[in-house]
DNA sequence: CTGAAAGCGCTTACAG
DNA sequence: CTGAAAGCGCTTACAG
């Protein structure tokens, strides 16, 4: 008795291509062409490769294909941290657009340093990611560098960007606490601190536009301007609020660069029996889900994170379909939450 | 004049395995034996092998690896959600933990649904991860099965498994409710409800804690039991609260099976007027950060989520490491935090 | 439009 | 303890 056709060494059980390309009676390399849906193939080929593909249950093996095209199907997404809300929301916009493309999110949490996230981006960069999404404008000179090198198609989130080459979904942050300074003196508000946090570039933006606002109005005193390098949260708002409270009292209104801080910060009037929006307004940023439900509700500024993480990501894939493809800045603004707080 | 010395046709730029077993004057066996560790090579060479990477900035290709040994370097994180803060948490511990080790994380949303977690798993083992993390122990059958199948590492998180074979990292979460309802049995409440939101697994474990509290103390009363399928938020807690209220005159405790719900609950008693806990007392579940600055502050179960991922992790790559490892299960408890709100 | 050849950069499996 | 051979499962690059 015969004995069996020879077997791979190593045979993991799957079906391969040449098991497709064997059944669909084509070459390996048309059952390749075909599936990748290369427009060169004949259609009737195509049909055949389809249904042998369907049959034997093929599934491509993506390490054979990294190895093989030196790209794989991951997608580095690099965010400052998890901690604040705002990053996971992106995170899952992200995720959940890049996974309907296809491609596999590889996450990496920065911390708010480029040079994290340079190292972070090598480690990446091993696995020929099809493309990267980084938070921010603020990447090392060797990111920049990296990416470039690599030619691995890249797409910035939160800011606007500018120029040639580069693409970036965003809205601008300077613009957006503007908005908010000028509605809080529109109210009548006289003396409106901010509250920055974290000190990352976005928070510092948000500074520089609550700034011009107040100077445009001939009302900026740098005594309201508190920068604080911890990481924002509920419980430092809270401590902020009393702090500025006892130590201004002529103050009519805290602007926070983050809503978890404002949030602390009602709480903490509420402690204190400082009436808000009464003796106080309190204005916070990003609109986060808790702040529609805060006593009282919290006025603040509507971020598009979600639509950010999901327009960047489409732009993303579709500069990987198509390298030639021009990149672009994309703004996709912001709106103005007026609630009972100021 | 000679020609440059024969390249490979596509090269990639890259220091590969065989460059540094040239520098190294060893074959490329030796040279990959080394770099992994293996403790059968001499250890001179080991020195020169090491040197020679060193030298060349040598990094393993991950693709070329994963196709030669049928395993990546890559880990399936699966939780049910980014929403819960909760799961968060859980991620980035586990996903620190896990790059630590070398290895990368491959995220994956179930959105609650056993169904999707397979799908999700499918997907991932494409890429023939090194292990898999998962969250609970409701798996469908054949995602036991793919999981076997592949020979693939497994640990589950949040939930106390049994039995030989698998692995978890958690608590009891019906211990934990059970805990609180006794504590707020003995500050003298007497009718206690039960807010369940999302029933998941966890959710309803924690019921069972609860109503087995009150039955051990004579108060179980099936009107306490408020089921409500939507995901737990702020706002959500806030509307329950009111219905609660409202509908039941009598109840002088509401424990809710996550603090958003019960923060959302103690904003909804401030604008309401309803003195917490003179009136009625609150708890909460899960003590996240928040939840130490409501007014009053919230009383809750404080759950070790990031211990649980990063103690998840580490016993993934023990198991990954050395396969003969017995799994083992770890109760990692629980702490009850009492604070202002019973 | 299709295919035979070569190769991607590693590791398995086998010899010695 | 070390290495030559073969192979992992694809795609690139080249012919025709």
């Amino acid at each position: 008795m015969k004995s069996a056709a020879p077997r791979s060494v190593r045979a993991t059980g799957r079906a391969t291509l040449a098991d497709v390309a064997r059944v669909a009676e084509v070459s390996p390399m048309t059952a390749s062409r075909a599936l990748r849906g290369e427009p060169t193939v004949d259609a009737a080929l195509v049909q055949r490769v389809q249904a042998a593909a369907a049959k034997l249950g093929y599934l491509p093996d993506p390490a054979a294909r990294a190895l093989a095209s030196r790209r794989s199907t991951h997608v580095a997404v690099l965010i400052p941290s998890l901690t604040n809300q705002l990053f996971v929301e992106l995170l899952e916009a992200a995720q959940r657009t890049l996974r309907s493309a296809g491609l596999q999110t590889l996450i990496g949490i920065t911390h708010y340093d480029p040079a994290e996230e340079e190292q972070l981006l090598r480690e990446q960069l091993l696995h020929r990611p099809a493309g990267v999404l980084l938070t921010g404008l603020e990447q090392t000179r060797a990111t920049r560098r990296l990416l470039a090198a690599e030619d691995t198609p890249c797409v910035t989130m939160m800011e606007m960007g500018s120029g040639p080459g580069t693409a970036s979904v965003g809205f601008s942050q300077e613009a957006a606490a503007a908005a908010m300074t000028r509605h809080l003196l529109q109210r009548g508000r006289r003396r409106i601190a901010f509250v920055a946090a974290q000190l990352d570039p976005r928070t510092l933006q948000r500074l520089a536009g609550w700034r011009s606002a107040l100077t445009e109005a001939g009302r900026f005193d740098a005594r309201l301007e508190w920068r604080e390098p911890a990481a924002s949260s509920v419980g430092l708002g809270a401590q902020l609020f009393e702090q500025i409270v006892a130590a201004s009292p002529a103050v009519d209104a805290v602007f926070f660069c983050n809503d978890d801080l404002a949030q602390g910060a009602l709480l903490a009037a509420l402690r204190l029996g400082v009436p808000v929006p009464g003796r106080i307004a309190v204005a916070g940023f990003n609109d986060l889900p808790e702040s529609a439900h805060t006593v009282p509700p919290l006025s603040t500024v509507r971020t598009p994170r979600a639509a950010i993480g999901q327009r960047a990501a489409e732009l993303l894939v579709a500069r990987i379909r198509d390298p030639a493809r021009a990149a672009q800045h994309q703004d996709l603004g912001f709106e103005l939450m007026v609630r009972g707080s100021s």
